[in-house]
DNA sequence: GGAAGTAGGCACTTTGAGGTGCGTAACCCA
DNA sequence: TGGGTTACGCACCTCAAAGTGCCTACTTCC
């Protein structure tokens, strides 16, 4: 046996690894936005709706929406999924959620300061998107070819 | 009945959405990135590695790097992730890899123009993550203690 | 009077991303 | 002679994210 074994050292070398991952601060807001209806919602309420009119330049007026709007807006989007993660946005300070007591309660979600910034900072990834993915994905058409 | 049923135009609605959704190139990206070790793999051979001595301004020299080297820097990584990851990203362009037959094979990985115009991407995430992310946790523990 | 809306809660189930473990075939070194 | 390295392939397993379906009270509209 050697000092230590090569292997074991790996295994520690793989812990330490994983555990400074687990407080990564740019592994967990990964995390968080890979989540498959985070960025949705933030466009929702950051005013970068579906609407693709080409000509038209974004608005981009944020705005509070309602549940059952935001709910119609995202149609794919289960009411389960859909509460789950607006709480989980709320309780990281990214949006507000404020209730009217109307005869049937009326809550409405608008984005804080913070999720704001984070909306905007999620447009440069939408922008890569539009003017690389379609290469990428030639790519990937074109590496299928070849591997047949 | 009235001429078409609320419920089935939701439904409609449901999956034309989601027709949407998988065309969508910013909802592809995100799918593509939000892999675990993506992102990662992408600053080791961008030149973003671990080592975060807070003085040095990073050079940020992209190199191409070994199976083995990116296996060793990302200590956690299994084989058979990390060996699905690249051929993935190299399906996708954003990567080359090349094999010289030495005696045991030694196979080296290389970001392409386009791998490395999404590792720039990326840095803009991790920025917003190094000055946000602390505001973010805290107000989410705040949550969690107000909530008993 | 039945359908629709409002904002969810709860329980069950499915799917797949990711991990684990084993094997290769050739070489090197103590 | 036995462990280490190189770059994977293959089969199995697990667990949590996400989806589905059903429920609530109360109200308003046609």
């Amino acid at each position: 046996m050697t000092t230590t074994k090569a292997a074991q050292k790996r295994a520690q070398a793989k812990v330490e690894y994983n555990a400074f991952l687990a407080a990564c601060p740019s592994r967990r807001l990964l995390d968080r936005i890979s989540d498959k209806w985070v960025v949705l919602i933030l466009c929702a309420l950051g005013g970068d709706n579906g609407s693709r009119q080409p000509g038209a330049a974004h608005a981009d007026v944020p705005k509070a929406m309602r549940y059952s709007e935001i709910s119609r807006l995202l149609a794919g989007v289960s009411q389960k999924m859909l509460t789950q993660t607006l709480r989980s946005l709320e309780r990281d300070g990214l949006l507000t959620r404020t209730v009217t007591p109307t005869v049937p309660v009326t809550v409405s979600y608008e984005l804080t300061d913070l999720g704001l910034s984070l909306h905007h900072m999620t447009r440069g990834l939408r922008h890569w998107a539009q003017s690389h993915m379609a290469e990428v994905l030639a790519k990937r058409e074109n590496y299928d070819a070849r591997t047949s």
